[in-house]
RNA sequence: GCGCCUUUAACUCAGCUGGAUAGAGUAACUGCCUUCUAAGCAGUAAGCCAAAGGUUCGAAUCCUUUAAGGCGCGCCA
């Protein structure tokens, strides 16, 4: 039950209702009527909603706004609303305020709808694919990954609490140029460790760890060992030469550097995937779907969608290559589909990628949570769409600013190509994934990222998610206590619930009241990092809570069963939320 | 050169479709545990919302220009 919403509903039709009276009573002339607003104002002492009819209504009614205010407060009828009072304030705003019974049935839905309260149908069952992280399969995930992985599975799970039938998938990159590069990078290491300086370092060293280092050397590509430029030089990839070896001996080295590579290939990128979906896992996220791009190409999809595009009229030849206009349909340049080598570029399995996602799959919505530093193609995967027939509205990309990692206040370079980027894995060595996750969510994804990994290592309490923890703790404790005493929750009772009139329990009630609505913003709006947002906050208004009331020791035991049920309700909303961040709720810290 | 993003307190950031005296957390300083978890609460101090114009009853929020920073702009992915 979304007891926001509703009465936001009831101030508009309170308001209409009073406008039709003054206008049948020739009060008022009858003009059409502009748009107003009912919000919520920042300053609960302006009520507890606020409308600006009087102020819109200024101009087309010739009338100052609170001679407007005051005609429509006289005619508005409270009774079976609500609503114990209105105000008229300020410039002319109208400010509602709620009865007492009202923060009462907030409190009963809450314990009454338990694990499903919060939950709304705003998403009426379409399905959303929400693709997050696709990290390249040919190394380690890195921090941006932490990022991204947080946002994107928050965010189906929130997708999923307003009623969206979502689905998570990851896409692997297990095809193309870069599956190339990662067959040369091992090939050369294997060839290395091959070599009698290889060999060398095989003996000296006590296990594969130590081989990795020793050659890897200082930077990945000097020394003994050196390594050309397009290559990847990360310890990874000596790991898996070294296995390969350990395994093979040397019976490829001297076979034909396309099988010597494809070997490799095959015994590493598995293994890769496989460790992809163990750290996953490890960071809580389990997908739907893993999809591989290589599926599109053995399918016959990237040709398909080659002939689709040039029968959309949408290509044109030029220097040999086959060229997409896509100014046309609104990016920024034309772009290469084929290469005059003729193999078709890596935006081709994308595009038929998503034109799986949305035509053969049949999805409403395709959602992609995607680095910032892939903003310029966007509009491109869109002409493309638009030119296929797809309408490319459908897919929304969310992009994600980069992650500055910064260490003793400055930031930590994060080269890729070394090697040496920051691992989720190492991540999650040192901070806790509840930790993880919540920082990650802590900011929309738009917002450019600071991670201090001090500050992250500290498992200090300035990191928030131990301030939520805590109110949830606290109130597990707080009913154990009562429980071991004797007192367990009530079943709700709404005489006693109209006793919870203090500030702060008021607070603390209007905050449960904003699940619902918080959970449409953000479904709306694309940004899990509201829920984070609004957990701390309802954990900040449980302690202020706590601190201010007894429950145990409270005046009457009627005060003390609504309070304990206050807290149960809590708990519940708190639980709600975390669970949909997947953060652990803990009974006692 | 062009495009996207950002600029709010000492630091990290909120501020929903324009609304009433600009918010939180850190850090600093003051108080509060013989009573339900002090990983908490209350308070003090801290701001020309990057700058300048414009739109209107009203602007941190919308428009234009400028400045600073980040990221893109390949027959790489």
């Amino acid at each position: 039950m979304n007891h926001i919403a509703s009465a936001s509903d009831q101030v508009r039709s309170l308001i209409l209702e009073a406008l039709g009276r003054l206008v049948a009573d020739s009060l008022i002339p009858a003009e059409p009527l502009p748009d107003f607003t009912v919000e919520i104002p920042a300053d609960h002492a302006h009520g507890d909603f606020a409308a600006n009819i009087a102020m819109v209504c200024a101009r087309p009614l010739r009338m100052p706004p609170r001679k407007i205010a005051e005609l429509i407060q006289s005619a508005l009828i409270l009774d079976d609303s609500p609503f114990d009072k209105v105000e008229i304030a300020g410039p002319g705003f109208m400010n509602f305020y709620l009865g007492q019974r009202w923060y009462g049935d907030v409190v009963r839905s809450v314990i009454a709808e338990k694990e499903m309260y919060g939950k709304t149908d705003s998403g009426a069952g379409k399905r959303v694919l929400v693709e997050f992280v696709s990290a390249n399969p040919t190394g380690p995930m890195h921090v941006g990954n932490a990022r991204g992985g947080a946002i994107g599975d928050c965010l189906a799970s929130v997708l999923q609490a307003a009623g969206y039938q979502a689905e998570r998938e990851f896409y692997i990159n297990d095809a193309g140029n870069q599956i190339e590069k990662f067959g040369k990078s091992l090939s050369l290491r294997y060839q290395q460790i091959c070599s009698e300086a290889g060999q060398a370092v095989c003996k000296a060293a006590a296990d594969t760890e130590q081989v990795c280092k020793m050659i890897y050397g200082e930077d990945g590509k000097s020394g003994e060992f050196p390594m050309p430029e397009d290559v990847y030089l990360g310890q990874d990839i000596i790991a898996h030469a070294k296995n390969f070896y350990d395994l093979h001996g040397d019976e490829f080295l001297n076979a034909p550097d396309e099988e010597r590579r494809k070997a490799l290939v095959a015994f590493a990128l598995p293994k890769n995937i496989q460790g992809l979906e163990d750290d996953l896992a490890q960071y809580r996220i389990r997908y739907d779907t893993w999809f591989p791009e290589s599926r599109l190409h053995a399918d016959g999809s990237v040709q398909k969608i080659i002939q689709q595009l040039k029968d959309s009229g949408y290509t044109y030849e030029s220097d040999g290559a086959l060229w997409f206009k896509a100014q046309e349909l609104g990016a920024d340049k034309d772009f290469v589909i084929v290469r005059s080598n003729g193999i078709p570029t890596y935006v081709v399995p994308d595009i038929a990628y998503h034109y799986n996602k949305l035509v053969t799959r049949g999805f409403d919505r395709a959602i992609d949570i995607l680095g910032a530093d892939h903003h310029g193609y966007v509009p491109r995967l869109k002409a493309a769409l638009t030119a296929l027939g797809v309408d490319a509205s459908r897919l929304t990309v969310v992009l994600m600013q980069m992650v500055a990692v910064m260490r003793d206040g400055k930031p930590v370079k994060q080269s890729k190509r070394s090697g040496k980027a920051l691992t989720l894995v190492t991540l999650l060595e040192d901070i806790p994934v509840d930790a993880a996750r919540f920082f990650f969510n802590l900011r929309e994804a738009n917002s450019h990222f600071e991670f201090d990994l001090d500050l992250a290592v500290e498992k200090s309490s300035s990191n928030p998610v131990y301030y939520v923890q805590y109110a949830h703790a606290r109130i597990c404790s707080l009913i154990k206590n009562l429980a071991d005493g004797g007192v367990t929750v009530p079943p709700a009772d709404r005489a006693a619930l109209q006793l919870l009139d203090t500030t702060a329990e008021r607070v603390l009630i209007r905050q449960l009241a904003m699940l619902p609505a918080e959970i449409d913003a953000a479904a709306n709006q694309l940004d899990p990092s509201r829920l984070t947002k609004y957990s701390v906050d309802l954990a900040a208004c449980f302690h202020k809570f706590y601190d201010a009331c007894k429950v145990r020791d409270a005046e009457s035991e009627q005060l003390r069963d609504a309070r304990l049920m206050l807290c149960e309700a809590t708990r519940q909303v708190l639980g709600n939320v975390l669970t949909m961040l997947k953060v652990t709720a803990p009974e006692k810290m």
